[in-house]
DNA sequence: TATTAAACTGACTAATCAGTCTATAAAGAT
DNA sequence: ATCTTTATAGACTGATTAGTCAGTTTAATA
């Protein structure tokens, strides 16, 4: 699998797919429809993917690469650990916001019988650095000593708690709620 | 819509409907299927449901109605409004870990669009007594000053977050990760 | 026992599906 | 200028789909 220097149709058939899959599925979408939204004919479709399962599989990687991409930030010294694990925290909140089709999508595929394991495989790096920054706040008295699993569980399950609240409830976004929603988050997990 | 005093190959359609729809969603479970697992006719299926949507329908009232029947417990004066929030935490988790399909099921479907609108109106009643509950939390300084909606949904999420947690690490389910899984709601909530 | 309604069956159908194929058009390479 | 590869198109195909229908069995009632 490639996917990479991606050419204009093909960009148009992911950025058709995304929408149509998060909307109605995989199988309640048609490869003749993702063709008809992105304009281009079902031959141009299965030129660039050769079946439907690897266009999604393209898609994953595409969406979840570019999530990771916006939220990759290294650790600053300077700020405090609360600080850090804030700005990390927004960085998530923000994408699922701005971007609720890939938000959805990744959410709605990571578990998916149609993403293969090769394709997960590709994006463990990203749990790595995240291990450091859990050591670092154990070492320093941080946060309590829960499971390193346990916790990256716990911090997902509250931004999407955070972002599907936020989606529901648009007219709540704001600055005191938005702090309000981390330190349900930061007193959870804080010494 | 009826779904009451179930036949028995209607609730053999029901089950096999639930076990195929989690593991390979709507659209990518043909009817047929859905009739072999069960053990009937297509005709019977078509029978008991005038259309597949209707089928989802009601498989997703029998789904939710049978948890809410398992979790609806009143409130228990002689503890701890901790105690009380536990109790009822807990009953959510052991219905997430004893019925893995039921549970995957109602997340998977929450928001779909083949659920109806009418559906889901039809399962409100239960916001109402945890809305109860909220104000007593409120009234007596237990919980934090956050929006009720926001707290029900972070209540969720960590629930959510909580059983696939031991879904995917079975092996770490036991009494001291379940209680540390309960003080990172409770930490984030209390006052 | 006779009558009727409900439960049940599976072959059948029109529509839709993923993917193919043949034919051009455009772009690069020599 | 010629040749080769890549990009694009859309009509087409065998397989599969949700749902129907005409008829059979079972159960209840009179």
């Amino acid at each position: 699998m490639w996917c990479y220097s991606l050419k204009e149709k093909e960009l148009k058939i992911l950025d058709a797919s995304l929408k149509l899959f998060v909307e109605r599925g995989f199988h309640g979408t048609s490869t003749a429809e993702i063709a008809k939204t992105a304009g281009v004919a079902t031959g141009t479709l299965f030129h660039y993917f050769k079946t439907k399962e690897e266009l999604i599989n393209c898609l994953y990687l595409y969406t979840k690469e570019n999530m990771l991409s916006e939220i990759s930030e290294h650790y600053n010294n300077k700020k405090t650990f609360k600080e850090n694990i804030r700005a990390l925290w927004l960085k998530f909140i923000y994408f699922g916001i701005n971007e609720p089709y890939k938000f959805q999508f990744i959410l709605t595929f990571h578990c998916s019988p149609y993403i293969t394991s090769l394709t997960q495989e590709q994006l463990e790096t990203y749990t790595e650095s995240m291990l450091g920054i859990y050591k670092v706040g154990i070492e320093d008295q941080k946060i309590k000593k829960i499971p390193f699993k346990m916790a990256m569980d716990y911090l997902w399950g509250n931004i999407v708690a955070t972002v599907n609240h936020f989606e529901k409830y648009p007219e709540n976004l704001n600055e005191k709620n938005l702090n309000a929603a981390f330190e349900l988050l930061w007193n959870g997990i804080s010494e």
